[in-house]
DNA sequence: TTGAAAGCGTTACCAT
DNA sequence: ATGGTAACGCTTTCAA
C-alpha cells in the first residue's frame, strides 16, 4: 500500500506538497500538481483515513447507535427507512456510516454509548433507544455532559449539543382516532407492546386524548403485543378478542395499531375469524410502510416520514460538524392520515 | 479526552504497561494492573481505535458495500435481513460495521470499491452488486488482484481471497415452477425487472428449465418491472395483462414473481381486476419476507435465508481475519418452497 | 515486571 | 511555492 511518502518520492516533492494537492489547496503550482496527480494515479494511492483521523482528530463518520432488544432490528421497516435516509445523506457528503449496537442487552451504560465517540470512530451519532421515553435518560444526560454531538430520534431532549428529530406521533394518533370516531366507531382498541418504544407513548397518548374528549374514556382498551412483529400483532389481536369474549366488554369495532407491522398481523386474525374489515372492525395502522397500500383491504394508516427523519438527522449533524449548527434543536416532522380502505 | 499517557501518569506507570493491561496480557503484576484499572475508570479512558488502527494496520471493522441504484436500498427486506445478520455477527465479535454505497451511479470503478480498504477503514467487506452476474466482473477481479478480503453475495466467484455466499436460487425457482405445473398450471409467467440483480438470472433460469422440461417452452412469458418495488410489481402485472389482452396469448394462470415485493404488487392488481388468487391465477413469490404470510391470500413463496446469509458472510470474513480461513470458498444456502395459499 | 523509544501515515506550522 | 519536522495516540520491540 502506497503512502504519501511513496507518492512524494515518485513525484520528486515533499509529503507536504502531496498533502496540499490532495486537499486541493491552491498553493501548488500547476506543473507540480500535475506530477503529483500522475504519481498518485500510478501508485494507486489512497490517503489513509485512519492516519488523517488521528492527525485531524476527526473521523468523517457518523454512527447509528441503536438500542433494540431485537437483533433483527434493521429488518423493521421503520429502522430501515431511517437508515436509508442516513445513508443517503452521509454518502452525499462523503461521510461514512457506522452501525453500532451497544453490547449490553440489559441496562445501558453511558460508557457503552460514548465508546465510539471516545475511541475516535465517529464524529457524531444518531441515537435510537428502545424503552420508555424516560428510560435511559441518564445516558442521554451523560452524552450531553460529555459534549459529544448527537441527534436522538423520537424523544424530547434537553441540553446544548443534542438535536432531536421526531414525528408528530401524538397528533397522528389523535387524528386517526378522531377519524374512527367520526365514522361512528365507539369501541376503539389500541394495540401496543410490552416492549416500549418512545414514540408509542405519544401515539397512545393521542389515542387516549381523543377518546377522553369524546367522552369514551371507559371504552379505552389496550392490548399489548410481546414484540413489534406481525406475529406479535396477531397475538395481541387474538388476546383482545379472547378477553372480550370472556370478560364481557363487547368486541371492538375498530383497532388502532401501534404500527403497520402490528396492524398486518391483527388484520390477519380478524380475517381468520370471519370479521369483515372495515365493516365489522376498522383497522388503522401507523407508519405507512411500503406494503400498507398492498394489503387487503389497503391499510388506512398514519404516515410517518421515516426516510425524511433519517435525512434530517444526518443533515443536522453534518451541517453542525461543518460549522453550521442549526438554530432549531427540536425538529418535528408532520404525520399525515392516509385514508385507504381498512378504516 | 484522556490518552494512554494520562492514564500512565495517573497510575504512575509507563504507557507500555497501560497497553499491556488493556490487552489483558498476563505480564503485569496484579497490584499494578489494579492501579491502572482504577486510573482508567477514574479518567473514563477509552483507547483510540484510530490510533490502534494506525499502529496495528487493522481497523476491526467490516464494510457492507452495496451498489444499488435505489437510494432506499436498506428498506428492501432482503438487504435489511442481510444487514441484520451482518450486524448481529459483527457486534458479537466486537467488530464495527461500516455501510458504504460507492458514489458512482454509473459505471463502478475498482478504485471506488477499494477505497475503504486502502484507506484503512475496513479489514474486509461484504459486497452486493446490482446488475447482471457478469457485469462488474472486472471490479471483482481487481479486488481479488488487490488481495483484499471480501465475500460477495449471490455471485459465483473465482480467485483466491474471495468468498461467495449464495442462496439456491435456481433450485428454488425450479421447484416453484414445478409445483405450479403439478397443480395443472400451464401458462406460467415470470415477473422480473429491467434492473438486473444477479440472483434473478438464476431464478429466471430455474423457471425456464422447468418450463422447458415440461415441454412448455412456448409458454414462457416474462414481464419486467421498472424496479424492485411493489409499485413496480403492479406495473409489470398490469403490462402483462394488457399485453395478453392485446396480442392474444391467453392470460397467465400462474405468476412466479422475482421476489415477494413484486408479488405483493402483482396480487394487488389481480385482485383489482377481479381475478381470484389462486383460483384464476396462482401467485408464488420469492424470499419469504416477514409479511408474506400476512397478505391475502397468504403468499406461497420460496424462502431465501437472507438473515443466515448475512451471518454466514460475516462469520467467514471474521474467522478469516482471525486466522481461520474456511476451506470452502463457495457457500450455497438452501432455499425452500413454503406452500401457503396463493399458489 | 516495567520502561524508553521508534514508528504507523498524515497534517500543520514554520522556514526557506 | 515548497520542504522539514513535530505531533496525533497507540503498540511493539528491546533493554533494564
Amino acid at each position: 500500500m502506497a503512502t504519501i511518502w511513496d507518492v512524494a518520492r515518485e513525484a520528486g516533492v515533499s509529503p507536504s506538497t502531496v498533502s496540499n494537492v490532495i486537499h486541493g489547496r491552491p498553493v501548488v503550482k500547476p506543473a507540480t500538481r500535475q506530477r503529483v496527480l500522475e504519481a498518485i494515479a500510478k501508485l494507486d494511492y489512497h490517503p489513509s483515513r485512519v492516519a488523517q483521523g488521528l492527525r485531524q482528530q476527526t473521523s468523517r463518520a457518523i454512527g447509528f447507535l441503536v438500542l433494540d432488544p431485537n437483533p433483527r432490528w434493521p429488518a423493521d421497516p421503520l429502522h430501515a427507512e431511517v437508515l436509508a435516509g442516513l445513508s443517503e445523506i452521509a454518502t452525499e457528503h462523503d461521510y461514512s456510516l457506522l452501525l453500532d449496537r451497544p453490547p449490553g442487552n440489559g441496562q445501558l451504560t453511558a460508557r457503552e454509548l460514548l465508546q465510539p465517540f471516545r475511541s475516535g470512530q465517529i464524529d457524531a451519532a444518531v441515537v435510537a433507544l428502545a424503552g420508555t421515553s424516560d428510560s435511559h435518560q441518564h445516558v442521554l444526560d451523560a452524552l450531553n455532559q460529555a459534549g459529544v454531538l448527537f441527534a436522538v430520534l423520537e424523544r424530547e431532549i434537553e441540553g446544548e449539543c443534542a438535536y432531536s428529530v421526531m414525528g408528530a406521533n401524538e397528533d397522528g394518533a389523535y387524528a386517526a382516532t378522531q377519524k374512527l370516531l367520526r365514522d361512528g366507531r365507539r369501541r376503539i382498541a389500541f394495540l401496543d407492546s410490552t416492549q416500549m418504544w418512545p414514540a408509542i407513548e405519544l401515539r397512545l397518548s393521542g389515542y387516549r386524548r381523543a377518546m377522553r374528549e369524546a367522552g369514551l374514556e371507559a371504552n379505552i382498551l389496550i392490548s399489548p403485543s410481546p414484540d413489534w412483529t406481525s406475529a406479535g400483532g396477531a397475538t395481541a389481536m387474538l388476546n383482545l378478542l379472547a378477553r372480550c369474549e370472556r370478560e364481557g366488554p363487547p368486541c371492538p369495532d375498530a383497532v388502532l395499531a401501534g404500527n403497520d407491522v402490528l396492524a398486518v398481523g391483527a388484520m390477519h386474525v380478524l380475517r381468520e375469524r370471519g370479521l369483515r374489515i372495515p365493516a365489522d372492525v376498522a383497522v388503522i395502522g401507523f407508519d405507512d410502510f411500503e406494503f400498507a397500500r398492498y394489503v387487503d383491504p389497503p391499510l388506512t394508516t398514519v404516515r410517518l416520514p421515516a426516510y425524511e427523519m433519517g435525512k434530517r438527522a444526518a443533515e443536522l449533524l453534518i451541517a453542525h460538524l461543518e460549522g453550521h449548527p442549526a438554530s432549531q434543536r427540536r425538529h418535528v416532522l408532520p404525520t399525515e392520515l392516509v385514508v385507504r380502505q381498512s378504516g
